[in-house]
DNA sequence: GATTTTTGGTAACACGTTTTTTCTTTCTAG
DNA sequence: CTAGAAAGAAAAAACGTGTTACCAAAAATC
């Protein structure tokens, strides 16, 4: 609640004396005593100065807003806590948007923006209209940064090694001995998806075989789109031994359509996905997955957005820690 | 970009005259005309007050903070949604918190409070250390609300049917046969774990049995640690033939648990959990579950802060939607 | 001894609102 | 016709910062 002119009524100088010494202005001189004085004054009354003056005046406010569409997928959530505890570090505050409310508009998003409480925007796009609108409608506005999207001048891009992933994972399923592997993609359209199609394809020819298209199904990022899609894969293709998840939550929902299928896993299909999360160990049977870098991806769109270079059109891939591939019970050798 | 003065300039009046008319001040009197041409120029240059000036100006931000343990546990992630959703219809908006991040420091809320960022500040405690001091560091300095919280004279405290939904999913077990019935509890000393503990309770005593608190077993809300307090259950227990999960995500942990302590579900034991999330369906064997108003529970914190009275003190419990008993493969009657 | 330079600060304004006060004109009642 | 009320709107003040311009005195230089 002390203000500036209480601290410097306090220190018997001038306020804009405090605001100079506490802000470490270099022009200004000032006397070894009056500034320890100053600080001591300052601290012993805990002063914090007023967000909303200092936003005023220096036309920013410290706040990124970040807009997931699903706050129950622990995918998101893992992306949330990378960029809430980096943000953190660096003074910054993180505020939490839904995708979905706020390309509607309800969200209220476009009155944070146009009313200048937010300094920057981080997406995670899902590939579905919603993005594209909310897209339009703030780029220019404010630096925007998009999780794991197709590039482009007017925003800064971050991407996983979605490619490296899906290779590894398919190229396990091919070392145990499989073929027919199918793959189960997130949202089609979406530059991700694209990613680790390629990723599949290329550990299937590299092995030799020959990446069908037919053998890929689309899914959304959740265990109902990911029981759907799986359905559809091994009613078409039943020969398939092994099926690549591109999303960890739709291969929760994939291993749900196999059994009821009447499919066993590993015997009858082997499953790997992407995304290590504490969930795969407690599902039945427990995952093997590949891991990405979900909460560096976070922290590296937070900083990107506060680096001192505008983010637009830069372009970064996240390399450490590599993906990495642990085996667990859903994945073994064909019979 | 365009300020209040601009709107002004262009519709010829001064300044004030525009922010009254757009507040719509009641003890401003305006022509007929001149409002209407300030709303007209209004809208087609897009003008949106700056949210700075105005918190500056009013002492209040509309930002509600809002602290959760686990961005990853789909749980807090309805309760999440329920706030987002409720605090934009009501043009609030939310800021997201680590409860442990905040608690040490790190998280720079303290920061936001004592620099007026926010107005309010929502906690959703785990009975752990972390949350008292939390507690101890803003209560006074900002309205706060603790959910599923022992009431205390210096918040709001909002509660969910915890007692009744226990009550319900003992009952359901009790209903088909079963006798020797464990509770996994949330942490201990948690009033919601009191609540949950009552609820099991008082289902044991009205059928006739003798509720033991050596059947009690505390466990954190994440599926590692329900892993553990299951061990530790069937380990010390093995002739109960069923056991009530106050936490979803430590139920799923209970499953990994029986499988490997050899115990089928439900033909060896029958498994009932609070929290009805959409997972639920997709572990094996899906769980029976009692939902409980998750979203609501978000919402109504929203409401009781941004509500015209002080929090302070009041004690609301969620009554609807009522817990509601879902049954899935988790449960049967007993051999 | 006069002028410049350095030291150590102060004074004032700007940021964009909201709110309170004040001012002019026009209507109304007596 | 005139006092006062009401209508319609402008002016000014305030919120707490940050920043630019400026100033007085002391010290250094010419």
């Amino acid at each position: 609640m002390a203000t500036i002119k209480d601290i410097a009524a306090a220190a018997g100088v001038n306020h804009s004396t405090v605001s100079r010494v506490l802000n470490e202005d270099p022009t200004l001189r000032v006397g070894k005593e009056t500034r320890a004085r100053i600080f001591v004054v300052a601290k012993e009354m805990g002063y914090r100065p007023n967000f909303a003056a200092r936003a005023l005046r220096q036309g920013k406010t410290g706040v990124i807003a970040i807009a997931v569409h699903d706050l129950t997928n622990p995918v998101y959530g893992q992306i949330l806590e990378g960029a809430q505890s980096s943000a953190c570090a660096s003074g910054q505050a993180v505020l939490l948007g839904n995708v979905t409310a706020l390309a509607t508009g309800k969200g209220g998003l476009e009155a944070m923006i146009t009313g200048r409480v937010i300094d920057g925007l981080i997406v995670q796009p899902a590939g579905t209209g919603d993005d594209t609108r909310l897209l339009e409608s703030v780029v220019g506005q404010v630096p925007v940064i998009m999780l794991q999207s197709a590039p482009d001048p007017r925003y800064g891009t971050i991407l996983l090694p979605d490619e490296r992933a899906a290779h590894m994972a398919t190229e396990h399923l091919l070392e145990l001995g499989h073929r027919k592997i199918g793959l189960i993609s997130t949202a089609s359209g979406a530059s991700f998806s694209e990613r680790r199609y390629l990723g599949w394809a290329s550990a299937l020819s590299s092995a030799g075989g020959v990446p069908e298209p037919a053998h890929v199904m689309s899914s959304d990022s959740d265990a109902a789109s990911g029981v759907k899609a799986t359905e559809r894969l091994v009613r078409s293709f039943p020969d398939m031994t092994a099926i690549v998840f591109a999303n960890v939550m739709a291969a929760i929902g994939g291993l749900t359509a196999l059994r009821k299928a009447g499919l066993r896993v590993p015997s009858d299909v082997s499953v790997v996905s992407l995304h290590d999360i504490a969930l795969v160990d407690h599902v039945y049977p427990s995952l093997t997955t590949v891991s990405l870098p979900l909460r560096e991806l976070g922290e590296k769109a937070i900083g990107m957005m506060t680096g001192n270079e505008s983010p637009q059109g830069k372009v970064e891939t996240i390399m450490t820690p590599e993906p990495k591939l642990t085996v667990r019970m859903s994945s073994a050798a064909p019979r």
